[in-house]
DNA sequence: GCCAACTTGTCAATGTTTTGTTTAGGTCTT
DNA sequence: AAGACCTAAACAAAACATTGACAAGTTGGC
């Protein structure tokens, strides 16, 4: 839960973004970044905006814009430089050591690591364990890069697991509800234009699994779309409705299972054909192929990447903004 | 339950949250925490909600927050106090304001007004302004009645909607979706006591409707319970079988719809055998009644409201604390 | 190519603030 | 009268703040 109401210490934010106290002030002292209050000894007290904005400063200048370009950027833009985040090395960069002290052991770790870590939290059971790895995957390789390269293979190794046998349907759930949570918050639009395109995220009638929508979701908010999301299974009337009520540019649609239902071919035949001309219909998840002849008569924008559908909102954007 | 009108010398305030004596003063002394009573001879006198105040106090800055950034905070914001995701809270801070609309010193809701003014977000399929009227509704009410208050009375008026046609399965699932997510970060609790009790919740098989379980939990977390969600419509072994690897002291389900499901006794008598004997089996949601029988023949705990609830897990704490 | 000027992260020196603990001497309860 | 409690003052360790400096890297002019 965010707190209006609460300030926290250098020593804490240094923690939560990783960079060094040393470095926050000399930051504050030469470009004025933030200028938090200070308690009636002089000491700082940061806010959870600022926390956030120090977060931001530091992926924009890991991703090669110098300090002094983007120091004094409100934090709308920062939001939006983030996703221009070359998704590839920020780890090995983010790997600074933080200052000697015993508090901040974190040395940054890969995406596979991350996954092989969240995987134990799972089969232990520990909800708590789970959250901290995604926070610290955060950190570690960005709010972009952690859904490619952490979430998305954590949610195909779960679902493997779970139908070879050596994960139970209680871990999966377990898993789903975190992941969920996560992908939620990632996704809350920030102060976005009303401007912004819309972009309405389900799955249709029959497929349950939500993961990959709220997945798409999260993505398209750091694009800096605003989202309405919708959950699992909703009947092809009430997704066109819906497009309809909220101006929707993109209806997101994500297939997994069950990948042969005879239903869905007619169902994503209404949805295209109840959807407004101006709506575009964007399909992923790993049951495309099997729907891929469907999907290319109704002319749906068909995604296997994240990377695809990043490149397939660009496109949108541009297409008429 | 907390006796309202007990009173506690500093001695067992000490032992009971683990702070000295001496702590506890200088606490006061410096800022004030709390103002404990006096006996006419000048001895502090503590009452329930004074120990829990300083257990709070203690847990967050055992988990770094400076004492002097959190001492003065009113007890919802130290219960509510979570360790926050690097991205998900200021989002919400960045988002709160613009909705409020009028800008004047804003008096606080009451719970019904809050209730009609999220139905109105809902029915506009405003996700964001669901998000806020939320928020505002923890401001104004406080963490824990906003979940009796608002949450449970527009779950309630959401599902008559929906059956009575007024709402359509778009407007319920997008509530859900937004619902779902405030509750899971209700329900996450801070630096918690590796001795705090565990507590389950999920629906049983064919229990579709998860937000009873979400809800509960958020409850239980408020009051310093550790959760182990699963979501919605887990078979009994495997029920059993994460109480047993979590190590529950109780197990939480909700029973909502179907209200007449033949299956669901027959599995609820499965549960209670599987179920450790230390670990207890609360029921609760609308269709409770439905299946009273069963749940007086296992002995299971039914709850027909969240007080009932807070109850229940009241006295199971102090029955083995 | 080369040098000067600038940028940027890190450190060291030195003093202050915060915070949990301790000491000292008096008061209250039983 | 013993034990628990009170206030006030003092301590010491950890955490912070400020200033000034340095080294490695970059930029720009010649």
């Amino acid at each position: 839960m965010p707190d209006r109401f609460l300030r926290h210490s250098i020593k804490t934010v240094s923690e939560r973004t990783g960079l060094s106290p040393h470095l926050i002030r000399a930051w504050e002292r030469r470009y004025e970044t933030i200028l938090p209050e200070r308690t009636d000894g002089n000491q700082r007290l940061y806010c959870d905006e600022d926390i956030e904005r120090l977060a931001l400063l530091k992926r924009a200048t890991e991703s090669g814009h110098p300090i002094r370009t983007v120091a004094r950027l409100p934090i709308e833009e920062l939001r939006g430089l983030a996703p221009q985040l070359p998704d590839g090395d920020q780890s090995v960069i983010g790997a600074q050591p933080l200052q000697a002290g015993s508090s901040g052991p974190r040395s940054a770790r890969t995406g596979p690591e991350l996954v092989e870590s969240a995987l134990r939290a799972i089969t232990s059971m520990d909800a708590s364990a789970l959250e901290s790895v995604l926070e610290e995957a955060v950190l570690s390789l960005g709010q972009v890069a952690v859904l490619s390269h952490v979430i998305g293979p954590l949610v195909q190794r779960v679902g493997d697991g779970w139908q070879a046998g050596t994960l139970k349907v209680g871990h999966e759930h377990l898993a789903s509800a975190v992941i969920r949570t996560f992908l939620a918050n990632a996704a809350r639009p920030f102060a976005v234009h009303a401007s912004a395109p819309m972009l309405v995220a389900t799955t249709p009638s029959g497929q349950v699994h939500e993961i990959g929508a709220a997945l798409v979701s999260a993505a398209a908010a750091n694009k800096g779309w605003r989202i309405t999301y919708l959950g699992p299974s909703l009947p092809a009337e009430e997704i066109a409705s819906a497009a309809h009520q909220s101006h929707a540019r993109a209806v997101a649609l994500s297939l997994v299972h069950p990948a042969d239902d005879p239903q869905l071919p007619e169902e994503l035949r209404r949805i295209q054909r109840l959807l407004p001309d101006s709506t575009t219909l964007i399909v992923g998840g790993a049951a495309v192929d099997s729907y891929e002849k469907t999907l290319q008569q109704i002319g749906a924008k068909v995604c296997r990447s994240l990377n695809d559908f990043s490149a397939v909102l660009d496109g949108l954007r541009q297409g008429s903004n």
